[in-house]
DNA sequence: GCATAAACGAGACGGTACGTCGTGTCTTTGA
DNA sequence: TCAAAGACACGACGTACCGTCTCGTTTATGC
């Protein structure tokens, strides 16, 4: 057996396409596979034929899609404050807007709705940016700007833990003063 | 006219148990309407008729079924180390357990699926939490263990943050040894 | 055993009045115990304590309501033919009105569900009517307007046998004309 | 496009069997869909798909699911006498068969429901037995066993009225002395 | 009169069935 | 051989009524 169609490209693309406009208008919960099919034009099957589930195709949308951030390295400016403040403010902004917290509560819903989904993401989103943090960091206590006993994940995971709990309680948009304040007590303590 | 039957306690705190039992059991997704009812031996109007959706009788089940970490100010030893310490050792291993993970799990998917609950829940849950460390915070800048210009609220919020981000990444639970590392970050600084 | 309250005449009224009521307005299929309570201004244990199902309630506001024909026997001119076609005109042109017609459905919709309603509507509604039938055919038999063997009761069923038919198929309203007819070959065969 | 499965024939028939089923066991009122949805082994929405009622399913398996007699043309010994009174014999102990019963019971209270089953159910079930009534009847008057102005349509309908009435007032079942009664009357007359 | 007690309005209760929606699978036709 | 179209079995949804069960309140005795 050798022929038989290849998988189209474009409907991967009308697929990921629809579940990000979905989402974006109605949220996790108004987010059906029916929907996706219809929107873009492509039959249930072709979804599952690649996908397994909703929030596979929740998490290759957001991943995809242009929802989140760009994965790219922190700046690097050889001062760790100002660049720490500039990820965090920058995330801040993101999440501030209706795309920004429309995906974050999503992938939260998935991520709460179905440990597979938690899983992919973590590896696919969550974890790499967690890593691009820790890379910075690394450097900056290469460079002697953070003490040499300093737990990077620690910090890492402080820095996003922060922003997250901002979405969710939903109570009112983070703020870049907000990002400033996190940063300068993780770099330079309460006490 | 002042008639009508009252509402029946007995009904209201069967929903709560089943909802807690069921949730403990097969986590949020497996939680169906149905399901609560048929385990209450209730009628599913008398949900309805009390609730307005799935995610607020979760709400209600984790605040009244003893499903959360009671609601009691944190131990003044003198030392806030130590006091922050205890606090977040406690939740941690609170949400270590089954328990303690489904719970929230299932207020995050509930937050994160329906504004309402999300409101409600930081109300009566989230805020309450918040506030205890909040004071905890305060007097200790009083005492002159903190800064006179700590940033008391940032500071709770990474706490609880932190916390967050460790249950909903889902790689592996959240250890003392963390609880004292961020108890430690946030107090010292990582400069 | 002493004092205890009476029944209310009002409230009785009330029950049938609004039974009848949404009888004309959606027919036996929408009419319900609630919508009646209801627009009764009356509880719903007051119906029940007074009338067993809503098949009862039905029955009774159509024999008491004003709804049927009065139970009158019929006029005897002489004249049998005369006195058949005067009463299945009236018939006729009851059953053309709204009333008369939905009266007509709900009671056989009534009959047709509930076995216990068949009955009391037959016993209340159905044979008194088909017995002053019965009546005037039997003096017509007496004074010779009908062959001594004609066989009274079948002449009877017959008579509403046809009525009923025309307003079950629900094509067209009975005409006087119809009735005339039925009359004519009653009395006078076919052959 | 014209893709798409096509309907499944194996359910359509395992639910008009179940709807005959359930209606010989219970009558109309205990016939719902989920039960017959159940029994038929088939999604509720395979119902609601093709059929828009439970009247339309209940009319549907009188017509195909064999509980109706078979619509064949009357015979013709070349006695109309003889042949109606096999004609209505033959309803007459059809109708005293529990299924038989149970059909008509069934077929009128859902014609009483609900005005488009009683539109369907009169073009395909009713008027369809009329006609073959009505077309012996014809015969018979050219054949000069009726008079020239027999009024065939009031023949046909008092005939078929008869059963009806027997059958609705559930007292007594309809016998074949007083289906010979009938035939002797509408051809003879009372007069 | 004043206790007794039944009927009243109101409306919540445990249930059953409703008709709809979404899931993930299966089948058909067309490219 | 893949893809669209869409029917399928399943199961949960939220609603409507059912008939029963409290709740106070009202109204009639009869002690």
């Amino acid at each position: 057996m050798t022929g038989g169609r290849r998988r189209s490209e474009t409907s991967r693309l009308a697929i990921l396409d629809a579940a990000r406009d979905l989402l974006l208008e109605g949220g996790y919960e108004q987010l059906t596979i029916d929907a996706i099919a219809g929107r873009a034009g492509v039959g249930k099957q072709t979804i599952y034929r690649w996908w397994g589930s909703k929030g596979a195709v929740v998490a290759d949308a957001a991943l995809e899609g242009g929802l989140a951030q760009p994965l790219t390295p922190l700046p690097d400016t050889g001062d760790i404050e100002t660049d720490l403040r500039r990820w965090l403010r920058a995330w801040t902004e993101h999440l501030t807007t209706a795309q920004g917290t429309g995906l974050i509560l999503a992938l939260t819903a998935a991520t709460a709705d179905d440990h597979t989904v938690a899983d992919v993401l973590f590896e696919r989103f969550t974890q790499p940016h967690e890593q691009l943090l820790r890379d910075r960091l690394e450097r900056a206590r290469g460079a002697g700007q953070l003490a040499s006993d300093a737990p990077v994940p620690t910090i890492a995971s402080v820095l996003i833990g922060s922003l997250l709990y901002r979405v969710l309680t939903r109570q009112a948009p983070p703020t870049v003063d907000d990002a400033d304040l996190v940063v300068r007590l993780v770099l330079g303590g309460a006490g």
